[in-house]
Formats: C-alpha cells, structure tokens, sequence
DNA sequence: GCCGTTTTCGGCCCGACTGTTTTCAGTCG
C-alpha cells in the first residue's frame, strides 16, 4: 500500500495560490484565477483536515470545490504530486511570482517584464529598472520605472506582519493625532485590526469628515512619514519610518456606515454582501446602497447597511467569508462571548516565579478589574531561566493564598494553580502526587519546541492524558510575528484532548494568541471546553485580555464554551470532577 | 473554475488612485 502523503490544509492552499499566481501571469481568464484562489482560502479556513473530508469522499461538499479542484487535491493526496501545476511551471517560471510581491507590480506586468525584457527575477527586475530599461515598455514611463524602485526598496524593508498588540498600539496613536485634524468627527479603525486577526498588514483606518481633502493633506504629512503611496480626495496610503504603512480613508458622517463596512473587510466578505444586495436590487459600495433608479440609501451606522440587505449586524470578527453571511440570513449567528461575561482568570504568576506582584497585588489588580476567580499558576521547575516553583514550597505558597484568601473573603475566589512544564522527555516538572495538591493545573511546552512532530506531538498527549491536567496553555508554543508553534499533529491533540474533556487556552498575550482562530474552532467543533487567559507576569498584562478575547470571537465562541465564563460553583464542581 | 428560489449556460462586486494615455488599463483593497 503506497503512504498517503501528510499535506496540511495550509500546504495545500500554497498548492492552489501557486496554480492561481501562475495563471494569472500567464494571462488566464480571471475567474478561474478566483475560483483556485477561493477554493485556497476554503482550504485554509476548514475547520476540519481536508484529509479526513477527502477520505469520506466529500471534498465537493466544501463550498467553492468544484470537480476540477476536487480531483486536482485528490491527485495531491494520492500521489503527492500535481502534474497541472507541474506542466505549468515549466510555461511559467515560478520565480516570476516573486515579483508579484512588489508593490504597484501585478500580474500583467510581470507578463510585461517577461515577454519584452527577459525578466524572470527580482535581481533582474532591479538591474532593468536602475539600467532605465523599463520606461521604454508600452505602458511604461519614467514615473512608472521610478515606482518600481521605490516598490522595490519598499519591499527590502517591509517587516511582514504586525502582531496585533503593535499594531494596536500604534493605532492607538494615529488615532490620536487624527483626531486633532480640524473636521474630524469620528476616528475607527477598520481593516483585518478591527476583524481582530492575530497579525495585520497594512493599518485601516476610518474617519468622518465633511473636509477630506484636509484630513489627507495632514494625514500624508504626519511627522516619519517616509513614502506616500497614493494621495487622493477620499483615500490616502503611506509609509512611516518603523516599516509600518497605513491606510486611511475620508467619508462624510452620513455615509460613515457604508464606509465602515467596506474598510472593515475582509474582502471576501464584502463580496458576499454585494453579491447578496444584487440579488435585492441594491448595488453596495463605501458610498451607498443605490436601487437601480439610481437613488441612494445612505447608512450612517453599519447596522442600517446590514438591515437594509435583511441581516442582522455582523460583528466584525466574523466577517472572514466563513460562512456568517449565510448564518446571519437563517438567523443563526452565535451570541458571541463578550468582555462582561468573562470572571475568571486562571493562567497568572506571581512573586513565587517569574511575576513582578505579590500573590496580594495580583488579587488586588483582579478585583479591580471585576474579576471573582484567579488562578496563581507559577512556573514549576524545570523551566530554569525562571526560577519556579520547587515541590517543597506548594504547601508554604498555599499558605500564603489562603492568608490573602481570607483577607479579600468573598470578592474574589483564589485558586492554587500550577502552570507545570512538559519537560523535552515527555515527562510533566511535577510528580503526580505533587500535582494532586493544586486547584488546578495547566501543562504548558516551552523547551525543546523544535523535536520532530511524532515526538512533541507525544509529549503534549502525555500531558492531556494526565489526569490531574485540566488545561493545555499556548498549545502549541508559537511567538509572533516569526516564531513558528511547533510541528504538532493538531488532529491527534484535538482528538486526544476531546476524549480527556482537557481545556485548551486561548492565551491572550498578543506575542502568542495561541490557539489561533481556526485551531479553536476545530476545537469548538469537537466540544473541547477553552479557556481566555492573559498569563499575567505584572499588572498591566490583565488588560490584555480583550486581545484573546478577540480571537475566540473569530473563532465563533460562545460564553458556554468557555470555561472563565463559568459560574463560581460551577467551574469548582468541573475541577473536582476531573481529579476524582 | 464554480454555481443556480430568475439560470446546467452565462454570468461572476465595486470604486479609488495612478500613469499613460486622449478614453483607459493596471493595481489595490
């Protein structure tokens, strides 16, 4: 029996933007670009492994699946191998679609450069462009050749992705000097930071104003502004000096909604909604709805956008084209989990390991923020760099929790956890009996993230099956924007977690947001209880929560789902239940 | 290439901005 090569859904959306990439320098009919670039995100948004639909036959059942791309994954899973995108590579030189990632280049440029220069590579396109070679192309010119220099070097200096605490942050600031701009009335932010995606790209930004045309004029020359990409009467786009670009768009308040909608994304989303508006006979732009008479409906709020197609308003973290377009026409959007109804946090440290506060303060801090339940899980040994908590001292540390616990009485309920390490052999820091002497436990991988899949893989099983585990912390270890998790099997973890009823975290810290969105929605789909934790180390990191927050609303959680909604008794009679 | 409470064929979202062009193509979100 030949093996069945793994592809991760993630590999085979690469497979499928690859085919669409090259098609499109090769100048293939657009629709069919859209459709392998939909049926990648499709693949990429699953919240199942398409191995498993495959195996059941059922991979057309996957909206934009068709039979050709059906039989081209069944190829890839048989074979591992695709001859289409094999016979293309060879018509096609895949180092072309590294020039796709110039900014100002797209596909029928590259086809440009190719067929009249010769150009198949960035470093070409370089030499061409500085040799002054590309301004006497059709359609070329001097300003354009100079485009492509500043796109080039553009390029060089992009840092990917945001994490979306840093983009936050500097949002925050924008948001600040935007405001100051005469005629501002409203500032919001828009694009994949108020979808809440765990990274942003370029920053989306909104304002209402009745003068937009001096809202860009300022906005293009805010102080570390190094390139304006574009300066138009209702959108401008810019470079700052940290690497970071942002994009802001002017419209009048009446017309704020529409507005807000369209910036919000994401793309695929709006798609649907205009599709969805054809179909009434409205035509849906970040202007207005039109009827086809030509008059307006103007949508000051994007609640009247949303009622005027028959939806209800989309919270904006599900609006990634994953279905909540036609769960919002049958009336069944999730009441998704909000800030109010989360009253405990359980993954915190204090003075005990690596935490800056007093068992104390951190009471104090959570009290101050409305919180009735708080878990102190220090570091067990074995994570050396900081300095845990030895067995010796659980008994003297429960001591000092029930002293704190007597002084706050019935304000706050104090556990006695333990965030224990899942060593590099396998073996949990702690010794069962040690374990059993904690509230509760959450086994966290920092160490040796890097061992093949089979065997950290089996390390985190063994941590799910221990009994005295309740809670799996960043479960897969990632670091944002570029430390990758590690090479989990996640449909062995899911699987294993399921069948010991283990919480997963949703860790909130925005350097993890880990689960991400999709792995807790396959973990919702398995009935897997999760749990939003900030994994305080000082104060100021319980106000993080709202991160982690974010992304189990992307993920469609509702507050049953998650365990830090849960009522004081009940949570208690879940842990004791687990131990016994 | 996908899809169907107008369709199994003929459609497939909408507009801003830029640069090259004399009315539009390419790129982007």
């Amino acid at each position: 029996m030949t093996p069945i090569p793994n592809i991760s859904n993630s590999q085979l959306a690469q497979v499928f933007n690859q085919v669409a990439d090259l098609l499109e320098i090769k100048g293939e009919i657009i629709y069919k670009i859209l459709a392998y670039r939909k049926a990648a995100d499709a693949f990429n948004d699953l919240d199942r492994n398409v191995h498993d639909i495959w195996q059941e036959g059922k991979l057309q059942e996957i909206p934009g699946i068709g039979k050709a791309i059906a039989e081209k994954v069944d190829e890839l899973l048989t074979t591992g191998h695709l001859s289409f995108l094999e016979k293309l590579t060879k018509e096609v030189p895949v180092s072309l679609t590294e020039i796709l990632r110039v900014p100002d280049i797209g596909p029928k440029k590259v086809a440009l450069f190719w067929k009249q220069a010769g150009i198949t590579n960035l470093d070409e396109l370089a030499s061409a462009a500085k040799a002054g070679k590309l301004r006497s192309l059709p359609g070329m010119g001097e300003k354009s050749e100079q485009k492509i220099l500043a796109g080039l070097e553009a390029l060089a200096r992009r840092s990917g992705r945001l994490p979306l605490g840093k983009a936050w942050l500097i949002y925050q600031s924008l948001s600040d000097q935007l405001s100051k701009i005469p005629g501002v009335e409203k500032v919001e932010s828009a694009g994949s930071l108020r979808r809440r995606r765990d990274t942003v790209g370029d920053l989306d930004i909104l304002v209402a104003s009745r003068q937009p045309d001096i809202v860009m004029d300022a906005f293009v020359n805010f102080p570390d502004v190094v390139r304006v990409v574009g300066h138009g009467d209702t959108k401008s786009s810019v470079e700052f000096s940290n690497g970071v670009s942002a994009q802001l768009w002017a419209h009048p308040p009446e017309r704020f909604g529409t507005a807000l909608q369209y910036a919000t994304g994401s793309k695929e989303h709006n798609v649907r909604l205009r599709e969805l508006a054809l179909k009434r006979g409205l035509s849906l732009s970040e202007h207005s709805l039109t009827r086809t008479d030509g008059s307006e409906i103007l949508c000051s709020t994007e609640e009247e956008v949303y009622a005027a197609l028959g939806l209800p308003w989309i919270p904006p973290e599900l609006r990634e084209d994953r279905g909540e377009v036609q769960a919002a026409l049958a009336g069944e959007l999730p009441l998704l989990i909000g800030m109010e109804d989360i009253i405990a946090e359980l993954h915190t440290h204090s003075n005990w390991s690596d935490g800056k506060l007093t068992i104390e303060e951190m009471a104090g801090e959570a009290i101050r923020r409305g919180l009735k339940i708080l878990a102190i899980t220090d570091h067990s040994t074995g994570l050396g760099i900081t300095g845990g908590l030895s067995v010796e001292k659980i008994p003297q540390q429960r001591r000092e929790i029930e002293a704190v616990q007597s002084k706050v009485g019935n304000k706050l309920l104090l556990l006695q956890g333990s965030e224990v390490e899942i060593m590099a052999n396998g073996e949990l820091a702690f010794p069962d009996e040690a374990l059993s002497q904690f509230d509760l436990v959450i086994a966290s991988l920092h160490i040796s993230l890097r061992q093949p899949s089979e065997k950290v893989t089996s390390r985190l099983l063994n941590a799910i099956r221990n009994p005295h585990v309740d809670i799996i912390g960043h479960p897969t270890g990632r670091l944002l924007p570029d430390r990758e998790g590690a090479d989990l099997d996640m449909d062995a973890v899911f699987q294993a977690a399921a069948e010991a009823g283990v919480a997963m975290e949703i860790n909130a810290h925005p350097s993890r947001l880990d689960l991400d969105d999709i792995n807790a929605r396959r973990a919702i789909a398995l009935g897997i209880p999760l749990s939003i934790n900030t994994d305080a180390h000082a104060s100021s990191d319980l106000d993080l929560l709202h991160f982690g927050l974010g992304i189990a609303r992307r993920s469609w959680a509702t507050a049953e789902q998650v365990i830090n909604t849960w009522p004081k008794e009940r949570l208690l009679k879940w842990l004791k239940a687990r131990h016994s």
